[in-house]
DNA sequence: CTCCTTTGTCTTTTT
DNA sequence: GACAAAGGAG
């Protein structure tokens, strides 16, 4: 009895094909991971294959800490050799040891969206771009998909000769691309555009990796982009032992650079390639899996499968329509609770939806009810002001070039430097060619400055001092260091308010961080420090034994799977999103009936599918239709009576049939924003208390009403609230309760 | 130079 | 509603 035999024949096949260009097409909870798990202890363990030469990339940073976790279970030893990881941290791995063969710095920082949105609005002023005719959104996607397609700024320019729209982008691309230089940055795309380029340049380099790296695996193949593409084969080129796992029918980062192409042409592009397709499904009921093939059906452009499983059918999939957000939301959490009292724990749930935005609802319920709940992405933690300021200063020791970082905090805490202070620095430095850091360095040379040039002085003098620190102490003694050397901790406690103490606890919380990576790195630099805050996503820090209930979006859900899963907000107009719906590119839908069917199959025992008649979206009344994808699960997969919620007030009024299934099956165009408006949710809304009454909020907790004024659609509310005082707020979103 | 208010814009998904 | 930019007062 070996580890193998557990496995199907086609597993089995895959495990065994060790030589040669593979193509593995694994269906949702086909088993891939166990696949690519196998595969490598057999390399080892029956090939004799060094762990050394080993190489497997996936998509997340958890899923790479899981692959190894699970091939050392197999093979007991050196499964620590084997290099997994992320595209991205591969590449900066390989960056930081050669990059200055191509002109960079080693120490080069990381930018992320953020930053690179300030370098595109910099330039763009510089070059006398109106931002109204180019957002900078659409200027840096203009940029991200150039990039991912290998496309350089001298290449871009030619080939958008006379277009003036993308001749423009040309111009604000190649000096963007300048400033990162400048700034010895890089941002996320350029870490594996400047891999390609070091590997084309330096074959001599490429070698290296090549010898090493003799067998390849890539996860989730159908999200690589053309890069992503080019960085493996090249790497894969001299032993051609590449095996890509991929699933296109999951393919759900197209507006990212997604090149599909990648996975269904791979066999032209690798002649000798073996192709083996895993269909056995081993995850989720028949039920589930029916409702999934169902949808997924409907897509034109896909290999032809078609999942199948021994697993029981299963209780039929929940489908309600409920009248609000609010409702939707209580009746979740109340099955929630139902089924945790039956004895299925929290984790064993989760609530996926469309958009980051839907989570809002859902959390304050979550509180209401006191259930524990994690909620994966959204505003990111390192993204907080407070974290990134600590984080600039961090990144100015670190790399003085970073022109931006130093930007950002010359004057946080403030130091009196002002805008003006600021672009006569600016402009010194591009005069004499020279880093922002370095001007300030000799500000006593600029003669404008008059006397805020020793503000400056002093400003830099206070960095030199961090250097110091961070030459000789801890990591943990510069972030002492600069919390408390700016003054920035104090400025913080000297204020009393709500938000100064959640910014101080942020801090902790970095302070958390920093000392955890120090305490468990073999070798910790503040260098390593900051890449590694560069590069994790949200669910790695998703630790599966705490027993919360998971709440994310359909695309961080990608790779995971849950005994019971929520599919909420399934709406024409949320998912799929209003924006394919307008959209002219008919695979845009396509994409997202993908992410529908990623969503279906993570349930393992239970899928709930709800939807809202009506929610609040971008301040406005919206009234929405199920979902067409639905409508494309057969009724009798659906379970549709029990518990509905049709708390309907007027039925008469309604331009909603009572009857969800007809409704389903109307054309969905015909819902008409006016409509909606003659309903005036605006107009009749009506409060229940006056000036004087004492309420209660769902947040806020008990206050007295002050004030009440009738705007346009709305009342608006003001109320003294015991815990947190004064506030204002329209009646239709404070949601107040007469006490 | 700083702080406050007002106004306008934008709303998908993320390494 | 969330946020950034602009405008205005001290």
């Amino acid at each position: 009895m070996s580890i193998y035999d557990t496995l199907n024949e086609q597993q089995r096949d895959a495990v065994f094909c060790t030589e040669g260009p593979l193509l593995l097409l694994a269906g949702a909870g086909s088993g891939k991971t166990r696949v690519l798990t196998h595969r490598i202890a057999y390399l080892i363990e029956e090939i004799g294959v060094n762990p050394y030469n080993i190489m497997a990339i996936t998509f997340t940073n958890k899923a790479a800490a899981e692959m190894r976790e699970r091939v050392d279970a197999l093979v007991g030893f050196g499964s620590e050799h084997i290099w997994v990881s992320t595209f991205h941290s591969a590449c900066v791995r390989i960056l930081r040891q050669y990059i200055d063969l191509i002109g960079y710095d080693r120490h080069f920082t990381i930018y992320d969206t953020d930053d690179q949105k300030t370098v595109v609005r910099d330039v763009m002023k510089r070059l006398n771009i109106d931002k109204k005719q180019f957002p900078e959104r659409s200027v840096l996607g203009a940029i991200s998909k150039a990039k991912d397609e290998l496309i350089t700024p001298s290449e871009y320019e030619m080939q958008n000769r006379g277009k003036f729209r993308e001749s423009q982008v040309a111009k604000i691309y190649t000096e963007y691309q300048k400033q990162l230089k400048a700034n010895n940055a890089l941002d996320f795309d350029d870490l594996l555009v400047k891999t390609v380029e070091l590997f084309q340049f330096h074959p001599e380099v490429l070698e290296i990796f090549q010898n090493r790296l003799k067998y390849i695996m890539v996860d989730e193949y159908q999200d690589t982009n053309t890069v992503q593409f080019t960085f493996v084969s090249m790497l894969a080129r001299k032993h051609r032992n590449l095996c890509v796992v991929g699933d296109d029918d999951q393919s759900i980062y197209k507006f990212r650079g997604a090149n599909i192409y990648n996975i269904l042409n791979f066999e032209n592009i690798f002649k000798e390639a073996t192709v083996i397709k895993l269909e056995q499904n081993y995850r989720s009921t028949q039920n589930i899996l029916n409702a999934a093939n169902e949808v997924i059906r409907n897509n034109k452009g896909r290999k032809a499968k078609r999942l199948w499983t021994e697993n029981e059918a299963g209780e039929p999939i929940d489908f309600h329509q409920y009248e609000t957000e609010y409702d939707e939301a209580q009746q979740v959490l109340n099955e929630i609770e139902r089924k945790n009292r039956d004895g299925i724990a929290y984790k064993d749930m989760a609530i996926l939806y469309r958009t980051n935005a839907q989570s809002r609802v859902l959390e304050e319920k979550f509180l209401l009810k006191n259930i524990p709940y994690k909620i994966v992405g959204g505003i990111n933690f390192y993204s907080r002001k407070e974290v990134k300021d600590i984080l600039a200063y961090l990144k100015v020791i670190d790399n003085g070039y970073d022109d931006l970082a130093v930007r950002r905090i010359i004057n946080v805490p403030k130091r009196g430097i002002g805008a003006t202070t600021i672009n006569k620095v600016a402009n010194y430095a591009f005069e004499q060619e020279m880093s922002f850091m370095d001007a300030c360095r000799e500000a006593y040379n600029i003669p404008t400055l008059k006397s805020a040039a020793n503000k400056v002085l002093d400003f830099a003098a206070q960095i030199e001092g961090f250097r110091k620190v961070a030459a000789n102490g801890t990591l943990v003694e510069l972030f002492q260091a600069v919390t408390e050397g700016t003054g920035y901790l104090i400025d913080l406690q000297a204020d009393d308010s709500e938000e100064a103490k959640a910014r101080l606890e942020n801090i902790d919380e970095l302070l958390n961080k920093i000392t955890e990576y120090e305490l468990s790195a073999e070798n910790p630099t503040l260098g390593e420090l900051l890449e590694e805050i560069a590069l994790v996503a949200d669910v790695d820090s998703l630790d599966q034994s705490d027993d919360r209930v998971v709440l994310m979006t359909l695309h961080s859900a990608k790779g995971l799977e849950f005994p019971y899963v929520f599919l909420v907000g399934m709406e024409d107009g949320i998912f799929p999103s209003y924006m394919t719906l307008m959209s002219d590119d008919k695979d845009d839908i396509e994409e997202e009936r993908r992410l529908c069917y990623v969503g279906i199959t993570r349930a393992k025992q239970k899928l709930y599918i709800s939807a809202a008649k009506h929610r609040m979206m971008h301040g406005r009344m919206q009234f929405n239709k199920v979902s067409r994808f639905v409508d494309e699960i057969p009724e009798t997969l659906l379970a549709l009576d029990r518990g509905v919620n049709l708390k309907s007030k007027d039925p008469a009024k309604s331009l909603f049939s009572t009857n969800r299934n007809m409704e389903s099956r109307k054309p969905y165009y015909q819902r008409s924003q006016a409509k909606a408006k003659d309903f005036g949710f605006g107009s009749s809304a009506s409060v229940d208390y006056e000036v004087g009454d004492t309420v209660s909020h769902v947040k806020f907790g008990r206050g007295v009403v002050v004030e009440l004024v009738k705007g346009g659609r709305d009342y608006e509310v003001t109320v003294e609230f015991e815990r947190v005082g004064r506030k204002k707020m329209f009646a239709s979103f404070a949601k107040l309760k007469k006490v």
